[in-house]
DNA sequence: GCAACTTATGGCACCGAGCGCCACAAGGGA
DNA sequence: TCCCTTGTGGCGCTCGGTGCCATAAGTTGC
């Protein structure tokens, strides 16, 4: 990738990105979002308040970590896709890619999911990441339709994509022990019932 | 209503809330959501900042108005949609009621969709009070279920009841003569082509 | 007319997020 | 050793938002 073997020039960071995230969720999972102060994860990492905001460009983003890096990476997963595959099934498929978690992982991702969805301030910076994730769908959408990414469908592809993984990460941190790919089967499942002509 | 036409005691507010909404508006739209300090809204109204405040939680919360008394009356259209009715019919009903708008009203309520959907913090606030749209629709989703409100299903139609929206006030933003009702159906329409088994 | 009570406002101090700016630290290359 | 590059720290500022308290402006009862 690009670990950029070459001689680096200058001074060294003092600190990296994942380990600000660490300290700071973790000042989040124990004293709340709101009441952990951007001088508090500063003094937690060894840095002054103004490298944290280097590192993340607001407090709201650091819960997301390198969310928009993993974006490129559905994007491809979804151009991976067999052509002939029905376009709603591509996009589950690699919702369902993009949502595997290593089993160690779970715990972590668990408290990151809690935080964001249970926190109002995070839920509310969270439409903005939504956006640039529905972006990807709508645009795959748009290709695979050959229309305009604003088109309706392109565009109702990706809320719907995303009303359902919202649904199923919803479920998930209710039920301790289920799995996020069940779960989005089951979400998916549940559109096709409330659909359904039947009362 | 509640107009309260006994004798009100205490001394009289200075303005009222659809006033300082009126004033906000305007100055968002002129100078940019960014750009309009509270303090500017509370010259233009001839209050103090402090009591801007009083009348609104947040500068976020302007562009929204009322929203919070309107879904009491989406609730109560829901319940009072026929029981034989399927439930995703009985939901886009109740969705196409509360979108319907006095032709006068169009130009005003394009200006607060415009800000809303484009603006980024705005934007962000909006998750705030969507869940609690969505919630009036899982809440009857349930109901009419015999399920809890956090089971799968009633998650799954707020969710989607909200793409859907979504995608047709977005068309409709790009679009300067769409009527929002047609652009539900048509959303609603693209979620069943989009479902299709063809490719 | 006056006191008591009620409601709304204004002003002040304060907090926290975030940003612009600049000095300076710490590395490498010529 | 000097220059260049990258990263950091710190200062000062803006802006949204809140708690607190004094005060204005009403009504009621005496």
């Amino acid at each position: 990738m690009t670990t950029h073997q070459s001689v680096r020039i200058g001074r060294r960071p003092a600190t990296d990105h994942d380990s600000v995230e660490a300290a700071a969720l973790d000042l989040f999972w124990r004293n709340g979002f709101e009441a952990t102060t951007t001088q508090a994860i500063a003094d937690a990492c060894g840095i002054s308040r103004r490298t944290v905001f280097r590192y993340f460009p607001s407090k709201d983003d650091i819960p997301w970590g390198r969310f928009d890096e993993n974006l490129a990476h559905l994007a491809a997963v979804l151009r991976a896709t067999p052509p002939d595959l029905p376009l709603h099934e591509a996009v589950h498929l690699a919702v369902l890619d993009f949502n595997r978690l290593d089993p160690d992982a779970v715990a972590q991702h668990r408290v990151r999911m809690t935080l964001i969805l249970r926190t109002p301030a995070l839920q509310a910076h969270s439409a903005l990441r939504y956006a640039g994730w529905r972006a990807v769908i709508a645009d795959f959408a748009a290709s695979r339709l050959g229309v305009p990414a604003d088109a309706m469908l392109p565009r109702v592809a990706g809320h719907v994509a995303l009303a359902l993984a919202l649904s199923a990460y919803e479920r998930w941190l209710d039920d301790e022990g289920a799995s996020i790919a069940e779960l989005l089967d089951e979400a998916l499942a549940g559109l096709r019932t409330y659909l359904r002509p039947s009362p």
